[in-house]
DNA sequence: TCCTATTTGTCTATATTTAACAAATCATTT
DNA sequence: AAATGATTTGTTAAATATAGACAAATAGGA
């Protein structure tokens, strides 16, 4: 599972740009973003913000996504995620509360 | 939240064991031991296994809970932190499927 | 084939995390 | 209150993981 990197390629190529152009607007290198869009690597924090501008997407949305690929990849090998995944949604809700 | 620490105190002191019993069988330093209960660090998976068998408690259910825990701890401060939870849950299920 | 875009592999710097050790604090008993 | 034993805290070293840079390989057209 990869949401963010798959939507960013794809609003890049919907605006026809190539990894080189954006690479430069991030100031990062273009195999890292190539890495970065097809879930080999993490994003940092401070790009979610630039990306979500050069976009113009919903920060809150992309963000939603990048933590749930973080999430994820926690999980995914997990024959126990689902009731983990479970667990921490009822103390966070606890949490809350609090 | 720290349910997997929680519930290793709760059974060490049931037993009436102290920290220095117990991290003697871990073989790990009681600092350790006691930062762990506490949630202050991270049991490594081995430990899990051993404890299981120390306080006879079941392995998924013990296991399930340090995951949690490890779920809870990314996303803890986060505003979306149900929202991504949930598209994680969906993508767990979606990937289930294939 | 040549050219351009992307991906892959390797390596380094940096950040994070585990764990050990020593010292401080807390609790209990005498 | 002093002494003893249990636990916690702080600091530091070692191990591990991760971001990112760079070079080389691969893919895809013209």
């Amino acid at each position: 599972m990869n949401r963010f990197g798959e939507l960013i390629r794809t609003k890049r190529e919907e605006k026809e740009m190539l990894l080189r152009h954006l690479s430069a607007e991030l100031d990062i290198d273009t195999a890292l973003l190539s890495k970065i869009e097809r879930g080999e690597k993490t994003a940092k924090r401070e790009y979610i913000t630039l990306l979500a501008k050069i976009f113009e997407l919903d920060y809150n949305q992309l963000f939603s996504l990048w933590l749930a690929d973080q999430i994820y990849k926690l999980i995914e090998n997990e024959d126990l995620a689902l009731e983990a995944l479970k667990i921490a949604k009822k103390e966070l809700k606890q949490s809350v509360i609090k």
